[in-house]
RNA sequence: GCGAAAGUAGUGUAGUGGUUAUCACCGGGCGUUGCCAACGCCUGAACCCGGGUUCGAGUCCCGGCUUUCGCACCA
């Protein structure tokens, strides 16, 4: 079991930055907050982080990948309603100015999250909290600030408001039609998407845990609200610790929860199974994973069932993944602000049949015959039984008219009506990328004694790794370095595969380097290479070391 | 940024100020055929947005937005 200690983090957090794998960004200008920059060694993780979530999931085989823009016209995000709620409430300290969270200067009990900013200025003025900067307990009101960042399409007067998007979500709403006609226009069906986010936070802290700008992975599942239960096979026999609303933590599987209704809804329910899944396979270790639910008074208001996937790690119990059945909030809202039609058809089991027998007016002639009393004239004529007869006398105000055969027609509808549009519900699994990275690295690196001085390695699983393997002649001299060479090259041409060549240092120093960024074979070229094409290989976690023929290589690596 | 033109189903389009807005391809269902855009029946889908004129606006006027094309700018 892992020990998280503040020395420990200290220590990765430098292996990490000396490394080349995560560092705070713009450092050389003094850095910038809630900004962190991937080097050489994590720009290669976090791609094979986002490749295997795209393959996790497209491999369910009804989610399509989309991209769309980052930057966002303003009325898109005021569909969404992100522009009214997507806020935080702040305090100033009126000694030092510093601006604080209101909500996070507060305990915990008071469940700050959900009152109303007037509600915490009264507790500011009544028991105020001491400001974290300066001590002093006097604050300015409380107000709400939209975290959102803001940047204009166009200059100067043809600029439009814009912003930089908080979620990648909307753009998979706001092209729902082309999706649905995609998937032939049958439900459920999903679309996926993986970019970065950005959102103004107050107080970026944590690490890289709470960022301004940040990955995501984000799928919309659309499902019909009349199909109860959507059969979804999922393997997951996994006993996971979960958290339930109003429950004791306690281990269940998936399927377990689903049958006590402790997961609500179905879909829910699988996709937390394949998120499970997929965070085991790329590394994450599953006695630090728990599912937690959201209250209801938690949820946001929109949301029927809501589950965090949480991971431990060396800033506690962090939220990575949330998996939220959002009902039909989102396409009802952009439907509304746009008039467009958002929905999914369904036949009913029987044809309806709607007539309609009776009369109208023919404008061309009732029209000019009646000037502005057309309209009530028109209202008039339609409210009669069809075996009405013309002429009809119609008074309207003092005035009485004369409404002939010629001002009016037999209406005969027939219609069939086959079946009714309706608002999918969507459930909505939203990763963090930055947080999920954060733990896959935080739960592999272990560092252990040797010869007195400390020794770190990163276990990674081989689908997020780094470097593939690494090659190394044991001296650079007698032709072992060319043979070694030629190895690293040809293994470095395979696809999505990528070796490392060292050559500078003790073996025993190159080895170490190797376990700091999580290479899991190094390949050894000695003596006896030279004569029999044979290669060590040396096992990362275990240290062990065997045999094998050069031409065997390849397939042993894949 | 300047100038010009155009915005009607997913696509391409028709539409004298007055029907339930035309047609084709397209999409969905069923059937037939059985292997590379076949056929038949049923069915789904649109007047860019906002004002104005009018009894009545897809149609006329004004404004906005978007697109296309020139010119300018930028890469």
């Amino acid at each position: 079991m892992l020990k998280f200690t503040d020395e420990r983090l200290g220590n990765l957090l430098g292996l990490l930055k000396r490394r080349g794998i995560l560092a705070p960004a713009f450092e050389i200008h003094g850095g910038a907050k809630g900004l962190y920059e991937y080097g050489p060694i994590g720009g290669r993780l976090l791609r094979n982080l986002s490749n295997q979530w795209v393959e996790h999931f497209t491999s369910l085989g009804d989610i399509v990948e989309i991209s769309s823009p980052t930057v966002t016209p303003y009325a898109v995000l005021e569909a969404s309603g992100h522009v009214g709620e997507f806020t935080d409430s702040t305090v100033t300290c009126i000694e030092c100015h510093a601006i604080s969270r209101a909500d996070h200067l507060l305990a915990e009990e008071l469940n700050p999250d959900n009152l109303t900013s007037s509600q915490l200025s009264t507790i500011f003025l009544d028991n105020p909290p001491e400001c974290p900067e300066c001590g002093s307990t006097k604050w300015s009101e409380v107000t709400t600030t939209n975290l959102m960042f803001n940047t204009n399409l166009g200059i100067a007067s043809s600029a439009k408001p814009a912003f930089l998007r908080p979620e990648t979500a909307q753009g998979m709403f706001t092209s729902f039609s082309s999706i649905y006609r995609h998937f032939r226009e049958k439900l459920p069906f999903g679309a996926m998407q993986v970019g970065k986010g950005y959102r103004n936070e107050i107080s970026p802290r944590q690490g890289m845990i709470r960022l301004r700008e940040f990955n995501m992975a984000e799928i919309e599942y659309f499902i019909d609200p009349n199909i109860p239960k959507y059969e979804r096979d999922f393997e997951s026999n996994h006993k996971i610790m979960m958290v339930p609303e109003d429950g004791e933590e306690r281990e269940y599987t998936i399927a377990e929860a689903l049958e006590k209704g402790i997961v609500k809804h179905a879909v829910v329910g699988f996709f937390l199974a394949e998120t499970v899944s997929f965070l085991i396979d790329i590394g994450i270790d599953l006695s630090l994973l728990r599912l937690r639910q959201h209250q209801t008074n938690e949820m946001a208001h929109y949301a029927q069932d809501c589950w965090d996937v949480e991971l431990f790690g060396s800033y506690g119990w962090i939220e990575c993944v949330g998996v939220a059945h959002r009902g039909c909030f989102d396409l009802e809202a952009h439907e509304k602000a746009t008039n467009q039609r958002l929905r999914a058809w369904r036949d009913f089991s029987e044809p309806k049949e709607v007539s309609k027998k009776g009369w109208t007016i023919d404008g061309s002639r009732a029209g000019p015959a009646f000037r502005q009393h057309s309209p009530a004239v028109k209202t008039y004529v339609e409210s009669l039984p069809e075996e009405t007869e013309f002429p009809q006398v119609y008074h309207i105000g003092k005035e009485e008219l004369l409404i002939a055969e010629e001002h009016v027609k037999r209406i005969d509808i027939k219609n069939t009506i086959n079946g009714e549009w309706f608002l999918p519900h969507v459930v909505e699994p939203a990763f963090g990328l930055d947080r999920i990275m954060w733990h896959i690295i935080d739960h592999a690196y272990f560092q252990q004694e040797k010869e007195g001085s400390a020794y770190h390695s990163l276990r990674l699983s081989n689908l997020v790794t780094p470097m593939n393997c690494a090659v190394f002649p044991l001296f650079d001299k007698d032709g072992m370095g060319e043979m070694a060479k030629t190895i690293h090259k040809s293994l470095n041409k395979l696809s999505n595969f990528s070796s490392f060549y060292d050559a500078s240092g003790s073996i025993g120093r190159r080895y170490a380097r190797a376990d700091e960024i999580g290479i899991p074979f190094c390949i050894t070229i000695d003596h006896q290479s030279l004569d029999d094409e044979s290669v060590t290989i040396r096992y990362r976690d275990s240290g062990e070391q065997e045999r094998l023929s050069i031409g065997k290589l390849e397939a042993f690596l894949r």
